[in-house]
DNA sequence: CTCCTATATATAACAAGTTATATATCAACT
DNA sequence: AGTTGATATATAACTTGTTATATATAGGAG
């Protein structure tokens, strides 16, 4: 449900391919909603097939040719609908397999799992790094598309992106001392 | 394959029904991984037809019967070849519906989106109180499974539980500031 | 001159997750 | 007497998400 309405969001501002969307979804969406090209294509083909979407092809020259999708009226509709109905519970299930490794770490020795943490900070800062540098890029379309009034919440999701992050640093570093503390501890 | 190799763990430290397996899952296992009851079951008979797990039934009393499941020599060989294979990106996907909301809540009143943050704060408080509480769980888990040594890691997931909807409880009371501020601005 | 990357769309096969439903018993509440 | 909730297992139908693959062209790196 929520890649359909993320995508009729996005439409709702300009048309685009499918090609474009998973672009839009790389560079900016990340914080909060990931997807897969091949699935950005299958829900544009469920959405024009339930006519929230139309497509008009566009030729170009030495490439393929470009199927550019449009929100509907009836799409159009269909987004406030969903906008204006939030669900009882906002909170998301949350399903990180790195934590399942981590739940069950006495089975490898404490080096190992201090090293995948050490990984996993670093993966962590990097984002971080990349979360800094999406408030250009929010500047950037709100000018492209000049929607002013938007960036305001562009940059709650943004925030809450570089909290999460944050937060995600500081445990995996708490973590690795705590592990070589009780490393010392087993010295002794 | 999170979730069977998560099953897999939890069985490897005690026999249990799918039932059980639930219970777990949403008593302690809740702040890294959500499990519907019907997609455990057929986890459970994916496992079962691998090899990884057997099962005996075990008769009740007015009740219908209990078909325990245990983990067998080939599930535990699987169990730890997955927990020395870490895969490359270690951050996990994030899919927030939220965040689509928040993302577009231009086309609504800005009272309208204080109203739901204000949802998700309680939301949040909620389970960070919940999360406060699984402190005993672990250490009753820890005592009753006479497992000593794995009470260091699960603390560790819960930490990183509670670090996040502690961010989680912040940031939605910073959007609530950042909108009533923004709606002051425009009485003015 | 070949390989890689970017542009561009799309499908097949599979894996994972959700929702609804069926069955059955017992205890507690109304 | 009837409903609700907990105990207990399971399947069907559906939706969503991942991985692999096919096709086709242009430009740049090596």
């Amino acid at each position: 449900m929520s890649l359909q309405h993320g995508i009729l969001g996005l439409l709702s501002y300009k048309s685009m391919s499918g090609y474009d969307l998973n672009k839009v979804f790389n560079e900016s969406i990340n914080h909060f909603w990931s997807a897969q090209l091949s699935q950005i294509y299958r829900v544009l083909g469920n959405l024009e097939d339930k006519g929230y979407v139309s497509s008009q092809v566009e030729h170009q020259e030495g490439r393929p040719d470009k199927k550019i999708y449009s929100i509907t009226d009836e799409g159009k509709k269909e987004f406030r609908n969903w906008m204006n109905d939030n669900p009882e519970q906002l909170l998301s299930p949350i399903r990180d397999e790195f934590m399942i490794r981590i739940f069950f770490s006495s089975l490898l020795p404490k080096e190992e799992t201090i090293f995948q943490l050490e990984r996993y900070n670093k993966q962590a800062q990097e984002l971080l790094k990349h979360c800094h540098s999406e408030d250009q890029v929010i500047d950037k379309y709100a000018e492209e598309l000049s929607l002013p009034n938007d960036k305001l919440y562009w940059r709650l999701t943004l925030k809450k992106g570089k909290m999460i992050t944050e937060a995600l640093v500081r445990w995996s570093e708490e973590c690795i001392e705590e592990l070589k503390q009780a490393q010392k501890e087993h010295q002794k």
